[in-house]
DNA sequence: ACAAAAGTGTTACGTTTACACCCATGT
DNA sequence: ACATGGGTGTAAACGTAACACTTTTGT
């Protein structure tokens, strides 16, 4: 068999930044190594692309093993590849985020991992780059979901507008105003009003909303505004002053 | 020394999609393969990850190798996995696109490549998976420059507004209003005006300008939106109808 | 009756679009 | 003088942001 010879070999693994959201809060997805190295440690939940497999589908897969769920939202995020970023061996991983509604798999979360929940603000520390892996993941979520209705696929089949307000407000660590952001996500024709109420939140209780699922497959690939001011998005950046100079 | 157990190695190539600016037209840049598998047939330039270097260094060296550039923008773009992608053995490439000046590298390009510009609608047959690389680069410079002065990379240090807006149309593969364009782009205040004009292009001739540099790398990981309409984006896709229900 | 969260409407402002004419120059 | 592409201004429509009060209901 014909090969390309004097290069190096490699091992290929698949890491998942599993996003969640319970209604409250969103939440990160670890798991507690039960194998070396870095046993005990907390990680990403990842494994090796086989032979028989792309990196997609290995990441399909980890994410199946570990939730149970197929699916699901998942997106190839980022290769990392320096050299030493596994002590082991060399090992150059190909991530994925997904983005899930949090009571959907819970039952099923196979307790062989140890996974567990981390809110965002609240993550311990991770194994080799892994700590990078979840910042690189968040912010690609935060870009995205400024123009796509990403985060929809962090809701469970009923939600209310708090809820995904609060959603929104985390993801981006701010917060908005309420009759804005409620007009501005009434105005995509996305939601469905039930009549039920949620009544968990408050006395009054909010309504349910569902999801036009046909359209909000048409719109996946769209650009909207879902975000009040770009402007916060800025916040971690320097310059926010340049983008517009708005006349004074 | 440790080692994983039971998994397959495999090799890790650098791809590079080379976008370049001649002042009228966007090309790509492609090698007709001196080696096998597929000698003499076109592809993008890659080469395989060294032992001791990571997946962005290779892209790098690569691509000065090819052009004699450094320092040129160049930005991860995805992994592409399956496992037979490569007849010779399983290899899967990282791919990067780069914005590039043409005028700078011109002479530096070395012929042991033999190398060539082609108009983005008048691309070859590629080898392997390499004609998606550049669909996928092409559609990621598309959604990026919506939102990032990314463009101005390919442009030569003098530059006219018709010049540029030639460009965004050839990425974008369509028109743009002169008047509307042109006072958008003035108002972000990346650009000064020189005394000098360009007369290549007409009897008048147009002003030239050069970048803010400093200013252009503040506003580089900002959000700005330099096409008129994002819809413009959607021609490819389904829904454009559904974006904006505009009042009727 | 009160506390707590949900829900709703208006106004002012800036941005975007559509659109048409004059300008400078080389031949 | 004319052809070619460069350059500019205005009005109408739209979208966005700021802002405060009423509603519902469990205790």
């Amino acid at each position: 068999m014909l090969r390309y010879s004097g290069q190096q070999r490699l091992l290929l693994a698949a890491d998942c930044i599993i996003f969640g959201f319970d209604g409250r809060d969103i939440k990160l997805l670890l798991i507690q190594r039960g194998f070396k190295p870095a046993l005990g440690k907390w990680s990403l939940m990842g494994g090796f692309v086989r032979k028989e497999e792309s990196a997609d589908e290995a990441a399909n897969r980890i994410l199946r093993q570990l939730t149970g769920l197929e699916g699901v939202y998942l997106e190839q995020l980022h290769t990392f590849s320096v050299p030493d970023r596994d002590p082991v061996e060399r090992t150059v991983s190909v991530t994925y985020f997904a983005l899930i509604d949090i009571n959907k798999y819970q039952q099923q979360l196979s307790d062989e991992y140890h996974a567990e929940w981390f809110h965002l603000n609240d993550i311990p520390e991770l194994i080799f780059d892994h700590r990078q892996m979840v910042d690189v993941a968040r912010k690609r979520v935060q870009y995205k979901a400024t123009l796509h209705p990403l985060l929809f696929e962090l809701l469970p089949e009923k939600f209310t507008i708090p809820q995904l307000m609060h959603l929104y407000e985390g993801i981006y660590d701010t917060t908005f105003d309420k009759r804005n952001f409620s007009r501005k996500l009434l105005s995509t024709g996305l939601l469905i009003k039930q009549n039920e109420k949620d009544k968990s939140g408050s006395r009054k209780g909010a309504f349910y909303y569902v999801l036009d699922r046909q359209r909000y497959a048409r719109s996946q690939q769209s650009f909207l505004h879902f975000i009040p001011n770009p402007d916060h998005l800025l916040r971690n950046g320097q310059a926010s002053s340049l983008v517009k100079e708005r006349k004074s």
